[in-house]
DNA sequence: TAGATTGTTAATCGATTAACAATC
DNA sequence: TAGATTGTTAATCGATTAACAATC
């Protein structure tokens, strides 16, 4: 394996080498999805107290090849024991590094309609440590009422509780009309990254990320693939995650 | 291009290729995902009355090259009018026709919740013929409840429903624990595809479709995406769809 | 040790990008 | 016609699969 950038001699490093600075080439977007697939399944598997999982076993529950899990990982360092599979809560806990969720971060709501009350009530929030710590919208009678302790923010509030939570994470839950809007305001505020569920695509400045999720999407995919006409190819598992 | 297959001679195919029998070979899950994001593009801009969009128009739009946007529609047929671009309301109907999306389609939802709830009032399902005809739950308390003309029902009853509704769409937006009995028994009854909200991954048996959307898996690729020492790489828009 | 499974290099495959002839 | 833009073929690029040496 490349040695981490500097510090070639040092002290070996028989704990993981940090998984923060993955070494050379940035990490394929697919292999990205697929990490968020790996966590799931350590979540799930740590749970069954289950110790070691091979590569395998990652096959058997995600449906995704052994050959790709390994190559996957070895994208961010070499964790796995040789001859025995990887330990569930170090890997566990490595790729919840890898992935930035090792601790607490804040997460900033814009829309408190039946979605975002679907996403505050969602259970398994726990392992991903987000924490939705402010929920803004622009109706009046939503505006001020309180629920799970938060307690509705005018969206007009949002850049300066964005500045002081110091969030770096938003998601849009409001109709498609004003998520252009609500997009730029978090983004004048210092939101990295947006999780867009508007029915609209959301084309961020330079340097801020999003990804749209739209499930009628998705449903025209499954439309397609339910054709009558299609008893031939095997696709399995259609979808990612 | 290639003949369509069979009636090589026939009459001269100046109308559009009957595009529900894509030609030759079968269509990559990328391109499929792509032709989501081409129809809700397509949708926007009847909306604004455009007659015509080139595929640097779709760019402009949506972010995918020109150059794979053409390709994409090229796996279903010729859709496009060289030296002007792309019939909007035209291109629409045929991508519509392909998606399976051209005749109202019954839906079926399990779970009552927040998710279901906002499932039910999101705007615009009107373009995607997708209606959803019925909503099972477990709970007593909501089984018997009226919204938006549905009443819901037992979850014991989807099997008689979905038969006699024909349905062969089903969406899952229950707890983790009922998911994959509930995907049971949509299969059991009929139902082709499924779209997972359940933040567990369902496993079908071969010939159904599932895709899971799990927005905390989202959210942790974003995390990444958000880590502070990343002022490289210009991913500008990470997500499909 | 023998058996198992990793990490990695090489081979294959498929998808994206580019270029251009066809044609409206 | 000239200008524009498609549809398609070829070139490039990247990702997946396979194979295997390293090693626990």
């Amino acid at each position: 394996m490349k040695q981490p950038p500097g510090n070639p001699i040092g002290p070996a490093a028989d704990e993981i080498a940090d998984p923060l600075h993955q070494p050379g080439r940035s990490v394929p977007m697919a292999t990205l999805e697929r990490l968020s697939v790996y966590f799931n399944c350590l979540i799930q598997a740590e749970h069954e107290g289950l110790e070691l999982l091979s590569s395998a076993g990652f096959e058997e529950r995600t449906g995704i090849s052994a050959y790709q899990v390994r190559k996957d990982l070895s994208h961010f360092g070499e964790f796995g024991l040789r001859g025995r599979g990887y330990s569930v809560p170090r890997l566990r806990h490595t790729v919840a590094r890898i992935l930035c969720l090792h601790e607490e971060q804040p997460v900033v709501l814009a829309g408190a309609g039946n979605l975002g009350a679907a996403l505050l009530s969602f259970p398994g929030w726990r392992p991903y440590n987000l924490r939705i710590a402010a929920v803004f919208d622009v109706d009046p009678a939503k505006v001020g009422r309180t629920s799970r302790s938060l307690t509705v923010q005018h969206i007009d509030d949002l850049p300066e509780t964005v500045a002081r939570l110091e969030a770096r994470m938003g998601i849009i839950a409001v109709p498609a009309e004003g998520a252009q809007r609500v997009a730029a305001s978090m983004v004048g505020a210092g939101i990295r990254v947006i999780l867009n569920f508007a029915p609209i695509a959301v084309f961020p400045q330079t340097g801020v990320s999003v990804r749209n999720v739209c499930f009628l999407s998705e449903l025209a995919i499954l439309s397609y693939l339910a054709r009558c006409d299609r008893e031939d190819e095997g696709q399995r598992n259609g979808g990612i995650l």
